[in-house]
DNA sequence: GATGAATGAGCGTTCATTCAT
DNA sequence: AATGAATGAACGCTCATTCAT
């Protein structure tokens, strides 16, 4: 039974992945498991990847992939730094219900068992969206949107930790629980709640205008 | 090379497995080596500990019990919001540097290795600080130190967040290597920008009155 | 040395295992030795046999088989209870000598070190042959050829612990010491003897009409 | 705390081993486990035996004085064979009811994990009842009570195979399981029933004038 | 190319035994 | 003498990796 490996398998193959990983961390999880999972040989995934580690990273790849793009549909065109953030909150929310695994993954490799690819995909992976806030913040400080008297680096710095935090809060379960133990359970189903409260301290913090004054009479 | 078992050898058999977990995860980190390097054998570590979990439990909670000294130190006394903000940026830094085992053993269970600890970990870590922070924070509104118009929970939260990244930051090989990168080198190293900055965000974010204004004549 | 786990592979495993099993018992047998012996590695074992117990059972249960039938074809037939019993004594002297270790696995579970198999296996094992001994000693009372004022149950019990104590004293170390001292080396070795004893206590015991006697003039 | 090791306390030590021994066999068995139930230090057995499988000698031995103390209450005095026989069904009875743990013991050094014990220690146990056994059937048969025609030897063999089957059947989970399945539940509660059958059996098989007859008028 | 049975190093855990106190 | 903490060899079992088919 010789089956062509398309392009779709080895897609299957990394979601497998994606969703094992994120399930039981890159020590215990199990390539067989995976492969069988996939429907695949062990056979395929060692042809492919040289070892449970460049699997492992093809994985992570693949889910940052994704993230990238819907951080990237969130920022792109020419709008105000408040519409922005918004759509990053809510792109974040929609991803954790959607691809939980993307974003458990990508906790994942802030970890210990992650060590020896923290330094090289920190850089692959953060490099963009710090430029990208940067970008923005220069931007928005050009404009008059925001404050001057704050770092930029830092300013973009903090304002991605409370994105990213967001990010693990709605997918991860240890964050997960905090957030309910600070918010309680009806903050973490209450989306609505949580953009709103995310802009209010976030134009606060950045000196932007108040949000949403449009619809005042 | 028989008996006394020291409860100095019991913290140093603590303090060896919280940097090899911390450096390996819960799951790579190997008891015989632990054991080896604490200078005891295997049955020692399996008198004292269940099984490899509860070792790990121990050796969180003997991590956690330090981490949350220095918390309380920095909160406690009847101060201004500002400065006890300040005391927690300063004990993060402090930390991270005389034990950044600590705390990237702290950042590890919130990762997939952990998941099985996580749901009761976090209740027990967790919800200190969220109280601690609701408390200080309710004081402060009601002193009209701070915004009155923010959810006092997602406010905590918010503060909890970026002070969480923080530590990790300076801790954890990603999270410092994405420190890295959004604002530099020099900035990692230099701890008095980053108080002033973290300060100046947080002041701005919670309506503080301008920081450290007093000073001025 | 890849590929190909014949069915002869897995007999041999199991002889292997009934071999070890016999000579140490289930707790001092070692599965990495035993897959050594059989030419295969530990993986194999394990990915026949969930864990040590299970492939215990399997190679109990493999010797249970043979014996088995060994008994089945000294009963089958419709004949007298004498030639039944000679049958049964002959083949227990016969089992003895071909796989020695198949009785004595036999003997094994009724050991302490099996307590947990004991009531399953007791009833998967004994029920045959208690069945088997009731039916035909009720037939046997209905021709007249056994006495009737005996309890059926106790009778079968009866015979039945004399048959079981003749296997285990032809297969295992104790027994056949016992044996010797009891009867002598000499008559250890003559199963003619043992078969012509046998016979004539049980055909006392069962008030069987003279054996043999056609012999006489 | 150093207490003086009194006769009753090395006795003590051996109850437990006994048990243990007979609960879990020689194996599974654990030293340590054993002198914390006996209130000593594990140093206190190594002290008096060199090791395990001399402590378990040592157990056994015990156990084994025990009953052969009870046989030979049995078979002492002048008496019929019928009168001896049932003393010893009814020995067997008690000593399974009173310490049933020594019957096991018993019964474990016949199991392969003592395959090391078992030449030596047959010789020791059986020789004596084979002695026994064949001067009191060598009586019988002079003062014409049992049958002539049989060999001696295997008389007393199948004599004490019947009552070492007995003794099994009442104290080890095998057996008992096995007692039920052929003779039933209550059977195995009616010591008065095995008795009368035992010795209805034994006497037909040894051509003992009927037994019990000075119950007729 | 795809398969998946086989491999075997490696780790968690137990417990007989030792010996400093 | 008695203690019992400490030792570490040994074994059950897993799973990343290989390679004959």
């Amino acid at each position: 039974m010789l089956k062509k490996l398309t392009e779709e398998k080895i897609a299957e193959i990394l979601e497998t992945g994606i969703s094992e990983f994120a399930q039981n961390g890159p020590d215990k999880a199990n390539i067989n498991v995976i492969a069988r999972k996939s429907g695949v040989s062990v056979g395929v995934v060692y042809k492919y990847y040289q070892n449970k580690d460049a699997f492992f990273e093809a994985c992570l790849r693949h889910a940052l992939k994704v993230l990238e793009r819907a951080i990237d549909d969130a920022v792109r065109g020419d709008c105000s730094i408040l519409i922005r953030a918004e759509r990053l909150v809510r792109a974040v929310q929609r991803s954790a219900k959607e691809q939980p695994g993307y974003n458990v993954l990508y906790h994942e490799i802030t970890s210990g068992s992650c060590r020896r690819f923290a330094p090289a995909f920190a850089r692959e992976i953060e490099e963009i969206s710090a430029k990208a806030y940067a970008a923005f913040i220069t931007q928005a400080q050009a404009k008059g949107e925001v404050r001057r008297d704050m770092d930029r680096r830092l300013f973009a710095f903090f304002f991605d930790n409370l994105l990213m935090m967001l990010q693990f809060s709605y997918s991860c379960d240890y964050y997960r629980e905090r957030f309910r133990i600070f918010c309680g359970e009806d903050t973490l189903a209450d989306d609505e709640k949580v953009v709103a409260e995310f802009l209010r301290f976030f134009a606060s913090a950045f000196g932007v205008e108040r949000p949403r004054t449009p619809r005042r009479p």
